[in-house]
DNA sequence: GTCTCTGCAAAGGGTTTGCAACGCA
DNA sequence: TGCGTTGCAAACCCTTTGCAGAGAC
């Protein structure tokens, strides 16, 4: 389990050049407007929507547009590389994020998320599952709360 | 736990009236429009959008606005007889559900809902949290599967 | 009679799409 | 050189809002 993101914004450049990678590996050619869009994602460390993704990327040289962002994480998360979520207003965010498949606790006050592993939250799920004669396929966590600095 | 809705659409009218009463105790007024869609709505027994409801409530006299349906199914939620959650579309939908804090199992095939109780998952968040050393102010949790009958 | 609700249509706002130019590989 | 990608702007579509008339209480 990971804990709250470190606070420094600076990403590692190896995470950064495995989502290259990995775009490289599907087929997908590595832009400029991906890289800059990649970086300044993962830099964010939380959940963001395309349009302050792009908004932080505006005045880049060269333009970024709006659809670019939107394609864009819409291959990141086909890779593997983001997770999808919407937003009560129905607005959808990403979060930066790689590896197995997990859940996330999330700090409603300054956005940080924390990974929570599968295991324990599956072994409720099928326990749940077998008394309601249910064949689960899919399930999905999400903790909101206060992270343990803004809880000070 | 109440398991997988019976197959009868029939909707007991002490459900009904229940919601009229909570209409009434709010301070709205149970017009024929809102007990048309509450009596609709709560026949379903799964997540409907709004629209779908408006297209199954369409041409009943007096005629139903979309925007109407819009409004009490927000009104719904506020009084705690309904549910909204979000499809992957950004779509909005809602199951009509009463009661206490709960999570749903959902059939991807049927769409039937059955109620999870919080117990169980309640422990679940707060020993991860712990770990965490989060402070726990909300969870979601939302199973999704094959209920019984589609499995089978 | 008062005050909420309704239907209609227009406005709003996030997301997607079409297309010609661009630029990785 | 070939084909995926980009920027722009228009199109989409769900949702919300404004308003005058209708209806609940």
């Amino acid at each position: 389990m990971r804990g709250i993101a470190a606070e420094t914004q600076d990403v590692s450049s190896a995470d950064l050049s495995a989502v290259y990678s990995e775009l490289s590996a599907s087929g997908c050619r590595v832009t400029q407007q991906r890289k800059d869009i990649v970086a300044e994602f993962a830099r964010q460390q939380r959940y963001v929507t395309p349009q302050e993704l792009h908004a932080r990327l505006h005045g880049r040289r060269p333009r970024i547009g709006l659809a670019t962002v939107y394609r864009t994480l819409e291959v990141l998360e086909r890779i593997n590389a983001a997770s999808r979520a919407l937003r009560p207003s129905g607005e959808a965010s990403y979060l930066f994020c790689a590896g197995a498949h997990h859940h996330h606790a999330i700090c409603v006050k300054c956005g940080r998320v924390a990974d929570v592993p599968c295991g324990p939250v599956e072994r409720l799920a099928r326990s749940v599952a077998s008394r309601l004669r249910f064949r689960l396929t899919q399930h999905r966590v999400e903790l909101l709360g206060l992270c343990e600095r803004c809880s000070a």
